[in-house]
DNA sequence: CCAAAATATGGAGACAGTCTCCACTTGTCA
DNA sequence: TGACAAGTGGAGACTGTCTCCATATTTTGG
């Protein structure tokens, strides 16, 4: 699938720039209310190159974010690891929330990219989906959670979260969603 | 704010015709995907004439669906009056995905009014949000709804369910969805 | 170290939607 | 019926996206 093909010296590093630019903006909150053309001349390339590196905007949003999906799936693994399943699933959770609202365009940007849900675009969301369902897995086989609803659920709620970031309340919001959702997830003992 | 000025004969007429036609692109899931321009065409009347009368995309969408969720908020406060609180409540949200699984028009509209958020153009989903947070406020007073949570985490939950609706497992997964806020919201007895 | 081949670049301009503007038509009212 | 207000339509300006290819850079192997 990652079919490493070795870069060219120069191209590896314009690419490596875009990246670092998409960043900068991302974290500005400017990424979609950029024009894509302005982006390149800001990263100091031509069009050309940009579209060629990445032909949409939700392939770059997506290259800025790998890391930092990925770094949430390595989290989910470990509180797998430290945690009994049913505090894990909770801890994640809560951690999704916190990361979002610390990193808003984080939220825009999985928004996007669920919705989009065109193939392999949302292959960071792939990933985070599957940590999502092991998380619950565990949970299940652990007892704790109920075993009659489908970890796309989760998913589901957290898409919400994300996609509505720009309520008003969101924060306390979320974190009721949160609340509720690991609420009914316990199994009734 | 509904100030009624009143329309010219032709003018409404006009006005009626590109709702109508409007109703019939979205039930066939077409509304997103055409030119606003070719809109215009398809409904006989110049481009100068659509926009005078709904100046964005969303702003149609808004008008298609204002009896909609008219109709939806009508049946909230029926559901309110005949049914025990909680009741009420429950059967509104799987009444609500019922609705948006036979429209899958109103799913994307939905989600669309609600993430722009622009101001007055979510008209229609401050009314719904409106609805639901009687229906909750109303299981609360009856005490068998927790009271440490806002109703617009359920209004979140309804968004997340809205813009999600192209997940393949769509239906089974928002049902579970339900299934968890409610159980969730039941006070622990 | 030097071709020749392979790879990458950039930006002009084609293209596709959106939206505005205004000369003209239609309705309204006395 | 005349005159004024209200509404119309569609040509074309505008804005952002994306492609194409002559030119430049890197790599390779002799």
């Amino acid at each position: 699938m990652t079919a490493d093909k070795p870069l060219r010296a120069d191209a590896r590093r314009n690419r490596d720039v875009l990246i670092a630019k998409a960043r900068e903006i991302f974290d500005a909150g400017e990424f979609f209310d950029l024009r894509f053309d302005d982006f390149a001349r800001l990263a100091g390339v031509g069009t050309g190159t940009l579209y060629r590196h990445f032909p949409t905007r939700e392939a770059l949003a997506e290259a800025v974010y790998h890391g930092e999906v990925a770094a949430l799936c390595e989290r989910a693994r470990e509180l797998q690891v430290t945690l009994p399943a049913a505090e894990a699933l909770a801890t994640f959770l809560r951690g999704m929330v916190d990361h979002i609202d610390a990193h808003e365009g984080l939220a825009r940007t999985l928004a996007t990219l669920m919705s989009e849900g065109s193939g392999d675009l949302a292959e960071g969301s792939q990933a985070l989906e599957q940590a999502v369902a092991d998380l619950v897995a565990a949970a299940v086989r652990e007892g704790t959670v109920r075993d009659d609803v489908d970890s796309g659920a989760v998913m589901m709620v957290l898409h919400g979260i994300g996609a509505a970031h720009d309520r008003p309340n969101w924060r306390a919001e979320a974190d009721d969603v949160i609340t509720l959702v690991l609420e009914g997830l316990l199994r009734p003992q």
